[in-house]
DNA sequence: ATGGTGGCGGAGCCA
């Protein structure tokens, strides 16, 4: 929420005051949010004016009538300016819905860049979504891949695939443009073997990213994604052991320092330089008992927001329920203020 | 842990 909302209504006024006060279309839509939040009251009076007012709860798709008296309840109003983003990939969407929902309820993350969604446009479960309050934007396909993004806020742009046309049989890349930063959602190639085509894929799109990424505004910027690549010694369990395996090799690795040397930062190890910490365990090993994984999953970002955040956590919480992916959600807090 | 599990879709591919 923002200062002057907050300014604005912390005593109560009506709807068709503050549109003469307010021209801007985003001051509404804050406010809906706020409503939808519950940090913001809506009094609703019926038919004459003599009967009493109610209070009227948010639900999707309500608005609000120019006799409608809005007040801001929180008054905390800087909770409002702590901004949590999640990349996760879910393996099916459609399979992992209630473990998805039950979270969403619990975390109430901001944003939510999911990977690995495995469904087409039009059975991607949006009205689910809608309920637990949030807007879905997807690229997808039948099967395999699929990116998405689930926010609280509607994005004010959105990109899908790359846009000079690269691999558009893939479903693999969705950006949104909010809160004055374009948030890029990722799911990498995982590349088999590296005599494999699908290897070669692999760095080719890795190349490919670096350079949609250059033409993007690095300094409000955030990464988000499925990289499979383990960057650096500590997110692998043996690195002399798996020095030449797929998601850890040299070149792969490079790659991963040539998307860095745009200007992004690994968020996760600002605040965090312990080894044995990862975001995917192999279903098959029971590699999440062992704790035997690799840190593939990343959040990245320009120096000026990592100086804004303030935490970021693997969330093995998630992993460990029943039926779970074999990634765990990343989280990361920025304090975002526009 | 060179086998194993899990998702999709209805056999074999992908991770």
């Amino acid at each position: 929420m923002s200062e002057s909302l907050y300014h604005l209504l912390k005593e109560p006024k009506k709807v068709q005051e503050v549109q003469k006060t307010l021209k801007s279309a985003s001051f509404f839509s804050a406010i809906y949010e706020a409503w939808r939040k519950g940090t913001l009251t809506v009094q609703r009076t019926w038919g004459n004016t003599d009967s009493p007012s109610r209070t009227v709860i948010y639900k999707p798709g309500c608005c609000l009538l120019p006799d409608d008296i809005l007040q801001i309840i929180d008054t905390i109003f800087e909770q409002g300016n702590n901004f949590t983003v999640v990349t996760w990939n879910i393996n099916s969407i459609r399979s992992r819905i209630a473990l998805l929902l039950d979270w969403l309820a619990e975390k109430q993350p901001d944003l939510v860049a999911l990977q690995e969604t495995k469904v087409e446009d039009v059975h991607f479960p949006i009205f689910d979504l809608q309920q637990a309050g949030y807007h879905s934007v997807f690229n997808g396909q039948k099967s395999y891949n699929g990116v998405a993004f689930l926010c609280k806020e509607v994005p004010d742009q959105i990109r899908i695939g790359f846009r000079n046309g690269f691999d558009p049989e893939n479903c693999r890349l969705i950006s949104v443009l909010l809160r004055g930063i374009w948030f890029i959602n990722v799911y990498l190639p995982q590349g088999q073997s590296v005599s494999s085509e699908k290897f070669a894929y692999k760095l080719e799109f890795l190349e490919q990213l670096t350079a949609e990424l250059s033409e993007y505004p690095i300094e409000k910027m955030i990464v988000l994604g499925d990289l499979n690549i383990a960057p650096e010694d500590i997110d692998v369990p043996d690195p002399t052991a798996m020095k030449e395996m797929v998601s850890f090799r040299p070149e792969e690795r490079a790659a991963f320092q040539n998307l860095l040397a745009l200007g992004l930062h690994d968020v996760f190890r600002k605040f965090s330089k312990e080894s044995g910490q990862y975001t995917w365990w192999d279903y098959r090993t029971r590699g999440f008992e062992r704790n035997d994984g690799m840190r593939i999953d990343h959040i990245l970002s320009s120096e000026y927001l990592i100086e804004q955040a303030t935490q970021s956590y693997i969330d093995l919480e998630n992993r460990s329920k029943a039926k779970p992916s074999d990634h765990a959600p990343v989280f990361s807090c920025f304090t975002i203020i526009e």
